[in-house]
RNA sequence: GCACCCGUAGUUCAACGGAUAGAAUGACGGCCUCCGAAGCCGUAGAUACAGGUUCGAUUCCUGUCGGGUGCACCA
């Protein structure tokens, strides 16, 4: 019994469906106005139509200060039509480069990278005026879409387990960022309210049940009963029926097991909700399984009238069109010898419908009522097939909304097999966190025992939640990662603990200074540390977009843990409070503006900082 | 069997086809009369293997070997 988020890769539906970037680089980001300048060199060297079909001038971060701050590989990619060495092409190009203010005059290095170096006067203007831009540099899409991610979509009839951890933390992560980035995002936590495991849910209830239990523990006593049910009809062949004609009675509207299920899904949504509040993620609608009921049999109906389903075996399926290589067909599978078919099945011998059907119903509902322009399924890896599948049909279908699969890994034990207690049991998701929470109020009591008990307690939360959130979002989202306690709260390396403790000392120069920032005058940046500072905070605003290109969050964690790395040397080289003049000036702006970035970028990967640890 | 995903320092992770493959952790060596040392600086260490495309490959293609996942009435 697998729901949603259990387990571990973008897959785009193999369809080509032409879409709008997911974000706008602002238009005077400095890789753009490089650029810019850049095209104009070429165009002065080179006659157009010498030029490689489409080609465009790319500035990229450079990989290493020593080149410079950005770097261009145009003159590479050039020399084979132009027919001339890369390094002439090169030098020619820096030649015609008219920097202007911009930068200091480019340098040619190694086969033909052409480097630029900022001049001071920009990087200083552009920093102080970061201090007046409440998106932090960080440009709105020009293309604003309606997006419906789903994300989390628990199996109901038991708690969340670490399993639901990655879909949830990753798909809240990208929600934050979606809408940060100007799209309109509705979430839509797709529970597992209505499938199988019900018929064995309203058995055990019926059977096994244990009020006083129930009245104490809701939420684990639903687990117990859960548990021991799954365990019985593994090995009992007649307790399996039974279960299923529970389930039957259900779906056909019984009066004693409907309210049995309104009990028992209201008493495990309370249970998640005290999660999701830890969490502090919240959801736009809970349209789980059930909410789909009336919709399946007409559904059935159309795609039998359409043409596109057919019965088999007593069952209705949809099969492969036929058309295109059956290699990448999702409706057909190689099995003894042959390609056979690999149906999406929609509604069962008996009656019943699948989780295929309730997701195809879900696709018209969200089309329909929320008017998405794209749908995001932040799920496990091993539903690839599943999802191909889904998508396929829905193109079938005329369906021409973007559809993603965005998938993860595995989070696997320190003995790198799936994660498990020591007895053998799925770790609840609830024990992750108050675990989290105690060990990291253990390091805050050893570490700074001054603070009162309240506040070590909301520093708790926030540290063990945000490392636990951090550990997930900062691993790109295919690896199979470890959870490791040790790692995820240590103070030291690319963990939240650090950010925090960085974003800690920059609020702690304010708190000794005695007042907020103060807007401060022209910027004095001289020292390298105070360089390399203001031109990773100009940064962010290329960061945050790129995001979305592959749902990437690891990509604002290692800029996050390099903009504390940059405050951090800034802070070991350059005095602030003990400076004078426009230099203090300056250097309270960094402080400032380094905080701001820290906590922005955190609350957009769902971290909450905090002012003291 | 077939398909998909993944093989990078001892370990955990990075790297739009670009320079000497970056970090972190662990190990070793330095730095607090100085704004939070929960920090900083330095040293040592890696692309599974074999071909191909390319001016250039960790990245793209083919094959091999290893690990994971999925494959008809579960979700």
């Amino acid at each position: 019994m697998k729901t949603r988020g259990c387990k571990p890769l973008a897959r785009v539906a193999k369809c080509g469906i032409l879409r709008a970037p997911l974000y706008s680089m602002s238009t005077d980001s400095f890789p753009n106005l490089i650029s810019q300048r850049l095209q104009a060199a070429v165009k002065a060297v080179c006659d157009e139509a010498s030029l490689p079909e489409g080609f465009t001038v790319d500035v990229v971060p450079a990989t290493n200060p020593q080149f410079g701050d950005y770097q261009s590989n145009a003159a590479l990619q050039l020399s084979k039509s132009l027919r001339q060495s890369p390094r002439d092409v090169a030098a020619r190009l820096s030649e015609a480069f008219d920097a202007g203010d911009l930068c200091d005059p480019p340098t040619v290095a190694g086969p033909g990278f052409i480097n630029f170096r900022l001049s001071a006067s920009v990087l200083a203007g552009r920093t102080a005026a970061l201090l007046g831009d409440d998106r932090l540099g960080v440009p709105r899409t020009e293309h604003p879409k309606t997006i419906v991610i789903d994300f989390s979509a628990p199996n109901i009839a038991k708690p969340m387990h670490v399993g639901h951890i990655r879909s949830t933390i990753l798909g809240d992560c990208l929600t934050r960022t979606a809408r940060f980035l100007g799209h309109t995002v509705v979430t839509d936590n797709h529970i597992g309210d209505w499938g199988t495991q019900f018929g064995m849910v309203l058995w055990a209830w019926k059977n096994l049940r244990d009020d006083a239990a129930l009245a104490a523990d809701p939420v684990g006593e639903l687990l117990r009963l859960y548990r021991v049910v799954n365990e019985r009809q593994k090995s009992d062949d007649s307790l399996r029926d039974t279960c299923k004609a529970e389930l039957v009675k259900l779906q056909q509207g019984d009066t004693e097991n409907l309210e049995i299920w309104r009990q028992c899904v209201s008493l495990s949504r309370g249970g998640l909700e005290r999660i999701y509040e830890q969490l502090d993620i919240t959801f736009d609608h809970w349209l789980g399984e059930s909410a789909y009921n009336g919709a399946l049999s007409p559904l059935v109906d159309r795609l039998l009238a359409e043409g596109i389903a057919t019965a088999s075996d007593g069952a209705i399926c949809i099969f492969s069109d036929g058309r295109g290589d059956p290699k990448s067909d999702p409706f057909l599978i190689f099995r003894d010898d042959a390609w056979q078919a690999n149906p999406f099945l929609i509604r069962k011998s008996d009656g019943g419908f699948l989780y295929a059907t309730t997701d195809l119903a879900t696709v018209d509902h969200r089309l329909r009522e929320f008017h998405a322009d794209a749908l995001w399924y932040v799920v496990g890896a091993p539903q690839q097939s599943h999802f191909d599948q889904l998508f396929a049909v829905c193109r079938r279908r005329g369906i021409t909304a973007e559809l993603e699969f965005i998938s993860f890994g595995s989070i696997l034990g320190k003995d790198r097999k799936m994660l498990r207690t020591r007895s053998g049991e799925t770790v609840q998701l609830a024990d992750v966190l108050s675990e989290a929470r105690e060990r990291a109020l253990k390091v805050i009591e050893e570490k700074n025992p001054g603070l009162d008990d309240d506040e070590k307690t909301d520093i708790a939360r926030a540290i063990g939640i945000g490392s636990v959130k951090y550990a997930e979002l900062s691993q790109h989202r295919m690896t199979d990662y470890v959870f490791d306690w040790d790692t995820m709260l240590s103070l030291k390396g690319n963990t939240a603990p650090y950010l925090i403790n960085a974003y800690v000392r920059t609020r702690s120069i304010f708190r000794r200074l005695g007042t907020d920032f103060q807007s401060c005058g022209e910027l004095v940046l001289t020292e390298p540390t105070e360089r390399a500072l203001a031109l990773k905070l100009l940064q962010y605003g290329e960061t945050v977009p790129g995001i979305l290109t592959g749902f990437r969050p690891n990509l604002l964690c290692s800029y996050l843990f390099e903009l504390a790395s940059a405050y951090h040397g800034f802070f070991e080289e350059c005095p602030v409070l003990r400076s004078e003049g426009a230099i203090r000036e300056s250097r309270l702006a960094l402080c400032e503006l380094t905080g701001r970035v820290l906590r922005h970028g955190l609350g957009l990967l769902g971290i909450q900082p905090v002012e003291r640890m």
